[in-house]
DNA sequence: AATTGCGCCAACCGCCGACCA
DNA sequence: TTGGTCGGCGGTTGGCGCAAT
């Protein structure tokens, strides 16, 4: 036997509200507060199920929201919490001052991730493509490789070729020398002409970096990411550390885009489970406790101690 | 002017963990 | 310990509005 609905289906309302619905729920919750959603769509005289009122007031009503665009700070936190702790939007949200787990998700989903994607960061290890496919590439012998490559690039092609039907990409990434492969993906427009070359240059950058195993670095971002500034300096994994989140530092260091480089050692940084200390002094772990702390990312509060591979899990 | 496609975002759904009797 | 209930979370969907054709 299943488990009960949590409100009787036939006698519900449901899509939009209405301004007088969010009066009557707003009116109700100022008097009374939100205890027992299941009783207030009833006491309230609302035919909404609980949980959708619930909905309504903690994404929309909710005196303390902040609407509107998301700030560059606002993105930048998104991305840094992102890449740490990745689809936890409750987790981010309660970073982030007024904005709720739907505001951020949907954020992420509409904006951030298109913006990583045309960088050419797949948003979900927030690694660049060529370099996950290297990554790949290491533990295939070459004729698996070669298929990868191919089947790869049709996926890339699909995607990039959208991405530059649609329009200019807005970031510029200034190539250097130790990107090599990078340059190919960068400072492109969107003629017609381009495109062919443009899949040409990623078929040759993803050849490459297949082709150089001393690029190809250990799956541990926090080692990348703290690098990034050092990413002039340093041999060996330079294009990807370069890439990742360094590649916001090229970019906050050349052409003063609002990608920082903060973004990126921060995410280093503070790379680690999220174990926090109650009042008490003791830890304790998960959302729940975490949203409700003070500032996770507060230097003093916060304890990082995730196992390397789990900051790379996109289920973590 | 009409139609189509797309992006955005509010709302819904199902699952899960916490809590309590 | 177990089962019922509730609230919270993340994934997904549907509808609206705008831009392009």
């Amino acid at each position: 036997m299943g488990r009960i609905p949590c409100c009787e289906k036939e006698n519900v309302k449901r899509g939009q509200w209405t301004p007088e619905e969010d009066n009557k729920l707003s009116s109700y919750i100022a008097q009374h507060g939100t205890r027992n959603w299941r009783l207030i769509p009833k006491n309230a005289g609302l035919q909404r199920c609980g949980k959708s009122c619930r909905l309504r007031w903690t994404n929309y009503l909710r005196p303390d929201l902040k609407h509107g665009q998301f700030s560059q700070a606002e993105e930048e936190t998104i991305m840094k919490l992102h890449a740490v702790v990745g689809n936890r939007w409750s987790l981010i949200a309660a970073q982030l001052p007024g904005r709720t787990d739907n505001d951020v998700k949907n954020h992420w989903n509409t904006k951030l991730k298109k913006k990583l994607t045309g960088m050419g960061i797949d948003p979900v290890t927030h690694k660049s493509f060529s370099h996950l496919m290297a990554e790949i590439a290491t533990t295939l012998g070459p004729p698996q490789v070669a298929n990868l490559t191919e089947a790869a690039l049709g996926c890339f092609k699909d995607e990039m070729l959208h991405l530059l039907t649609k329009k200019r990409i807005d970031f510029q990434l200034q190539p250097t020398s130790s990107q090599g492969n990078m340059n190919a993906t960068y400072g492109m427009s969107t003629k017609p002409d381009a495109k062919e070359d443009t899949v040409v240059k990623i078929k040759l950058g993803l050849s490459r970096a297949i082709q150089q195993p001393d690029m190809i670095i250990s799956n541990k971002p926090w080692e990348t990411t703290v690098g990034a500034t050092q990413t002039h300096v340093n041999g060996g994994c330079n294009a990807f550390t370069a890439f990742q989140y360094g590649q916001s530092a090229f970019i906050a260091e050349e052409d003063g885009s609002p990608w920082n480089q903060s973004m990126c050692s921060t995410a280093g940084d503070q790379l680690g489970h999220l174990k926090l200390e109650d009042e008490n002094g003791e830890e304790s772990e998960g959302g729940k406790e975490i949203r409700n702390g003070s500032s996770i990312f507060s230097t003093d509060s916060i304890l990082w101690d995730l196992p390397s591979d789990d900051l790379m899990n996109p289920m973590v």
